[in-house]
DNA sequence: CCTCAACCTGACCATACGGTCAGAAAAAGA
DNA sequence: TCTTTTTCTGACCGTATGGTCAGGTTGAGG
């Protein structure tokens, strides 16, 4: 699979550092086929980044169909963990990606992602005019969900050196139950202990 | 300064997609000149690397010298999304540096970070144990702080770009009150509205 | 068995990059 | 002023990289 070894690569040297014969090596093919599949590096590294968005996306939909907040961020959060569990290396991309000023996908950002965004954040002020959960500013929540669950991947080699190791399962569920128990608690969407 | 330079063109293009020469025309002088201060590539990168990581760990101590965590922990949310302002460069090329598994600064994660983190999460345990705030965990609650903090540096374009455009005083304040907000009331730090 | 298109590959090329070096300016001492 | 040390610079070099290309291999259709 070209898309998952270049994913990797990307993942672990950045665009500028990864290199079409590491990745081809990783992939297990002559570096010229890679060129046969994917013209430039450009047209690899945008394929890579676009497979995960869509990821990134389809995911995010179990925000929807939730009667309120504590079910539908819970399960949002829930959900993106495991992402940051399963696609580190995606989601490390998309970070790079993003941090480099989003040279790639600048267009998702502008459509997709801002319609994706504006939709949820009307959700969450239905919710708060309900009465279900405080009343936060949407966007801001948005980004702390992000933040804090993307930071598992993103983030995860620092996380693994303080943690003594890789997490555990048991580390992954405390992780889950913590951001939730917080973020949850802090708009209001649980009872206070 | 070559310092400032190189952290702008290590910022935007990392690591691998950084070149000296680029730096050098940022900074004003001749590329062989980088090489009189700075032998290698490597070198002014960990050079810039280690500049980002003290500022990041003297703003850290405003959490020392706290009643509890409502002024603690609010002053270094304070502190950290004014570094992500202020410096949003810096926090890119640590992001970027952790995210390729911190080739260079592994000594530090390894020694300064940890005793560090083991520090403020005893603090926290502190507050727990006089009643002060909610039984969290104190690692993922430091987590939770440097992810949702940082994220305005790291990820500003895709917030920018969903903003539309740069964050103004009134954002920033914004952003400030709704992390303390959500994450003091989170910890039980803040009396449930 | 032949044809043709899709798939694959070793060898090659131009370029850009990190780094070197001999020596020029400039500054500091005497 | 002369000497020495530090700072600076244009020109240059070896290498690694993205990309090309002519030709080989494979396999389905007839």
């Amino acid at each position: 699979m070209i898309l998952k070894a270049a994913e990797t690569v990307f993942a672990e040297a950045g665009f500028g550092g990864a290199t079409m014969q590491l990745i081809a090596d990783m992939a297990g093919l002559p570096k010229a086929n890679l060129h046969y599949y994917f013209a430039t590096k450009e047209a690899l590294y945008r394929a890579v980044v676009e497979r995960i968005f869509r990821i990134w996306l389809t995911a995010a939909n179990v925000m929807d169909d939730a009667a309120g907040p504590a079910e539908g961020i819970g399960a949002y959060i829930d959900a993106k963990l495991e992402i940051s569990r399963r696609h580190a290396n995606g989601s490390k991309v998309w970070a790079s990606e993003v941090m480099h000023g989003a040279p790639v996908i600048q267009d998702y950002l502008e459509t997709t992602l801002r319609d994706w965004t504006a939709g949820r954040a009307a959700v969450i002020r239905r919710w708060i005019a309900e009465g279900k959960m405080a009343e936060v500013n949407p966007e801001h929540l948005l980004y702390m969900l992000w933040a804090s669950t993307q930071h598992y991947a993103d983030f995860g080699h620092q996380i693994e050196v303080l943690n003594g190791g890789p997490l555990s399962e048991a580390d992954w569920t405390a992780a889950k139950a913590s951001v939730k128990e917080i973020i949850l608690r802090g708009i209001g969407a649980l009872p206070p202990s």
